[in-house]
DNA sequence: AAGATATGCAACCGCCGCGCC
DNA sequence: GGGCGCGGCGGTTGCATATCT
């Protein structure tokens, strides 16, 4: 007998996927993602579904354009520890490694174009060496430094360095602390809609009797979305509740148009 | 107005480290 | 100690939208 194994999905996120997945997460939590991608049945990998959430569904990130300040920062830490876009990202509470790396890649070829531009018209050879990106990148944080230092509200990251080395770093539950103190998290009103998290008893309850199930496939099955998780349409407004108590568990992630 | 080009960003891929058996 | 699976990370790609010519 020949196992066809099922082709995964792959490709752009439909929201009721994200629905799906923002529902799991919030019952096993940002871990084993193998198995929430099984037990969902969204027939995405594990990966998948964690980029997906780091990405864009992890309620706390920021949106939109970064500010000056943030610009500035990661140029300075770039300058200091390279293309560790995920430690960066750490220093920048709601921001992503992605979003940070694309960041620097746009920059960097705004850079390179400036520069192509600046040396055809002025014929100084200021051909821009690869390798020599970070040490560029110091210089021109230096720069910016100079000409921002009135801005007080951001650590540098020199401060973050003398931070980072007298204090272990920042554990996300922290970064995300600190996000659900800033006004940032006013905007989404992701907690409001969906309390049923960690620390509430529904969730303990919950969660104990699903870590007590070790088949995969049963679990499936009580979990099936029409069991347990439904989707709705609440005037226009997708939904996604936790049958029987959906006055517990509703939510509905920003999209953006 | 239309085509070309640039930009922004989501998502995939491959590699690596870690824990478990 | 080695194989395996999973999660995390950095590099890369591809598509949609914005801007330019």
């Amino acid at each position: 007998m020949v196992m066809v194994k099922e082709e995964m999905r792959k490709g752009p996120w439909t929201e009721q996927e994200d629905l799906h997945l923002v529902c799991f997460v919030r019952l096993f939590g940002e871990r084993r993602w193998d198995f929430i991608a099984k037990v969902s049945g969204l027939n995405r990998t594990g990966k998948s579904c964690r980029l997906r959430w780091v990405n864009y569904l992890h309620p706390g990130l920021k949106r939109g354009r970064m500010t000056p300040q943030e610009k500035r920062l990661v140029l300075e830490l770039h300058a200091l520890w390279g293309n560790r876009w995920s430690r960066i990202a750490r220093k920048l509470p709601g921001r992503t490694d992605n979003e940070i790396k694309n960041y620097w890649r746009a920059h960097m070829r705004k850079m390179t174009k400036e520069r192509k531009r600046s040396s055809s018209s002025s014929r100084v050879d200021h051909s821009l060496d690869l390798t020599e990106l970070p040490l560029q990148a110091a210089a021109e944080a230096h720069d910016l430094k100079s000409t921002t230092s009135a801005i007080s509200c951001c650590l540098t990251a020199e401060e973050l360095e003398k931070k980072e080395e007298g204090v272990a770093s920042y554990s996300l539950d922290q970064i995300w602390n600190e996000i659900a103190t800033s006004e940032v998290i006013n905007e989404l009103s992701f907690e409001d809609s969906c309390p049923l998290m960690p620390s509430s008893p529904t969730w303990e309850c919950c969660s104990e009797a699903v870590w007590k199930i070790d088949d995969d496939e049963e679990l499936r099955m009580l979990l099936q979305t029409d069991h347990l998780i439904s989707t709705h349409n609440d005037g226009g407004r997708e939904t996604c509740s936790l049958a029987h108590q959906p006055d517990h568990f509703s939510f509905s992630p920003m999209y953006s148009s």
